[in-house]
DNA sequence: TTGCTCCTCACGTCACGTGAGGTGGC
DNA sequence: TTGCTCCTCACGTCACGTGAGGTGGC
């Protein structure tokens, strides 16, 4: 039991090191980190002057995350930090791409809370009404369709695949048809922009300048849009206004990129643009 | 056997789904993503178009980081985006914590391989001559002590503890004494700030204005400066500079972060501010 | 006897990847 | 027989943390 002063018990250099017991001796079993003396009757591990040194530059290299195996060899092969800059670099590296990462993570979690928060309020809000509305200009790329209306999807798919990263905010249809048509519809899935890219393959991208609009947030699956277009159309005789094409479709909240969602719980905006007069 | 045109083998499956054949394995054992069917007699997994779809949310899900378990957790209870804001909130939260961990990192790390490539250029440089320079102003945070010079180390410390987050650069200390003192030297250690701060405690925050100094880089451990420094009087003499105080020695390469470093490769800058006239 | 400090050993973490060894039908 | 696809089971990863069960001296 030697009780030299310059002797550390495992719990003592524990809290001068800052290490944690359990730490201190998982280092000595990977042979990172060896007491300076180890009692063979006891098996007691005893620490010194030495090990707070070496036990120091670990918590160092360890808050700058490198591995255990990575200090294990820092250890061993460099003596001045001259040495380590190869290290470090390729951490640093390694750091940033992880970073990148989160990043993008991030970016997407903000893109669908930022929506779904949105929805949320307009849902609450209940602004249920018929309201005539300035509509502002956005950049969107755009894919042209015939065919029917439940095949916008596709559309969607294209300019996201085609697009990428550019896309922000909530897609939008557009449709060219002054009447409902079953099979073979005119339209349009466009997605906003950041800002305005390229026209690639069969995606085109433009401005959609801004209109004065008869807009009505409507609640529930698509195939009851009917009955606000209904209610839109009505309004629009009745204030005397002209329509004009193409009619747009805003998704404001429809099936997301993870769940399906209940239908009863979509919102779409319809914006009937209207004769400036 | 089943020849079902619906139902997918887990290497099939595994094309179609992006997922790895042991994770599709994985999420069975885990209850997941259970197969729609299991062949009782060979225990072949069978995958279906549902299973597809639950496989995308899983996918989806993954590609935002959520661990297993959150994923089941969202996948029984949620079927709504909307449900899923707070656990997209929670997301959000621990990742950027994660980034601002990392980004902590980077910046020490950037920091330790600046200062070393800097070294190093000055060291391969071969800049080892009496020079006439103008030095540019610094904001530092002094700390000022009397005693022997080679507890100047305690004066660092005491700044790099009360400034913290606002140092950079390298560390230099200011020297009072016209001549050589044992043990009652009266001299200061700085360290650069980034911004001017509010002086605290003991430390003292203020700008060293810019001064024309006549330098030397000499390369090796502290006991050797005198050298340097008689060099630096010579020469100042010959060209019939009178000297001001106080003097400055630049670290540019000490004991670092991780290492103490081999003394023969430390480098100070010694400044000797001489009059403007 | 109780409390404290130390010990070893086993297990868990997280989401799989890497084999080893074996089967069944073409 | 060979090759292919599938199966299970065991082990490894990374840096410890969490016990369980035991010891030795005050």
């Amino acid at each position: 039991m030697p009780k030299d002063p310059q002797l550390f018990s495992i719990g003592e250099f524990s809290q001068i090191s800052g290490l944690s017991v359990k730490a201190l001796r998982f280092y000595d079993e990977k042979g990172l980190l060896k007491p300076a003396h180890v009692d063979p009757a006891t098996d007691y591990r005893y620490y010194n002057a030495a090990s707070a040194e070496r036990a120091r530059m670990i918590a160092r290299l360890r808050e700058l995350q490198f591995s255990l195996e990575d200090i294990a060899r820092i250890l061993a092969e460099c003596e001045d930090e001259a040495d380590l800059l190869g290290a470090m670099r390729r951490q640093h590296r390694a750091i940033a791409e992880r970073m990148h990462e989160d990043r993008r993570t991030m970016q997407a979690l903000e893109k669908v809370i930022a929506q779904e928060a949105e929805a949320a309020r307009v849902a609450e809000s209940g602004r249920f009404d018929v309201e005539e509305k300035r509509v502002e200009p956005v950049v969107v790329a755009a894919f042209r369709m015939k065919g029917r209306y439940e095949e916008c999807g596709r559309g969607f798919s294209t300019v996201a695949r085609v697009m990428g990263r550019h896309l922000t905010g909530r897609p939008l249809c557009l449709h060219y048809d002054g009447e409902y048509r079953e099979d073979d519809a005119n339209f349009e899935a466009c997605i906003p922009l950041r800002r305005e890219v390229a026209s690639r393959d069969e995606v085109n991208v433009r401005v959609l300048e801004a209109r004065h609009c008869l807009t009505l947030v409507h609640q529930g699956p698509y195939p009851q849009l009917g009955r606000a277009y209904r209610k839109l159309l009505t309004e629009a005789k009745r204030r005397g206004f002209s329509l004009e094409l193409p009619t747009r479709e805003v998704y404001l909240k429809g099936p997301g990129m993870i769940f399906k969602g209940n239908p009863q719980r979509y919102l779409t905006e319809i914006q009937l643009p209207i004769d400036d007069q």
